[in-house]
DNA sequence: GTAGAAGTTCGGGTCGACGCGAAGTCAAGG
DNA sequence: CCTTGACTTCGCGTCGACCCGAACTTCTAC
């Protein structure tokens, strides 16, 4: 039992995603297969977890060209680039928490319209 | 004074957009501003409102059609579609949450592998 | 050793959300 | 009247992320 290497077919299936999609993100430079003799990928179980880990990286809106930079660029660049991405999800979950204030209000806000409701001005005209 | 009718430049540069994007939300139905005789645009405050709460609800993840409907929709529709929108939030945070709390290890991880890390697996296996 | 499943490369197509520039229109000042 | 500048429509270009099919090669099970 030679470090479970699975073909394409079988990772793109456990992970839910299109054969299409691992060889897409290979151009993209986000994983990088071996390669049989013949040229075929095989996937490792290390490489299957970092996929794993790109799809939850992408879900929270990260590009593929930063996944691909997370993952390979030189450590001392990886570890900047974490603690980036880290604000970045902090500010989105400011924003979605201002969101979901907003869209609470909305299912019980009695104003007709927007400029007569301060808390709905509020959000309207609240930082970025 | 007649309610602070503004042409398309001022409203794009209060906004912080492009007089483009104002016509292309247009076009995709977001946001349907007011004609002058020469067939000028002109957005008044309420349509100002409603173009701020656009760019929030963008941020939050939400496409054109989705705010479009949001803004023009019959209100029935509307209030179900606030709902779902609310839940998608609500969904979308719980990712960030996760991805946060993950960032966070990764930036103290000494675990050279992810497979040897019971945190980064965990993340990596974590629920969609 | 060979059939057929699964894989490969390559190039073009789609979709959403824009950007951009050309060519024409309108309104206000000199 | 004419210029100037902000506006109009129209259509094509771009970008990211992805799907798809054609034509060919490799792998694997018998």
């Amino acid at each position: 039992m030679t470090t479970q290497l699975l073909r394409i077919g079988e990772t793109a299936e456990r992970l839910g995603v299109s054969t299409h999609l691992l060889r897409h993100w290979e151009a993209e430079g986000v994983i990088t297969p071996e390669r049989t003799a013949g040229g075929a990928r095989r996937y490792g179980p290390e490489l299957r977890d970092a996929l794993a880990i790109a799809v939850k990286c992408q879900h929270a809106g990260m590009s593929l060209s930063t996944i691909a930079q997370l993952l390979n660029g030189p450590p001392g660049e990886r570890r900047r680039l974490v603690a980036e991405q880290r604000d970045a999800v902090d500010r989105h979950r400011a924003r979605l928490e201002r969101t979901a204030a907003f869209l609470d209000h909305v299912l019980r806000c009695t104003h007709p319209v927007v400029r007569e409701c301060p808390e709905c001005r509020a959000f309207a005209s609240s930082t970025p």
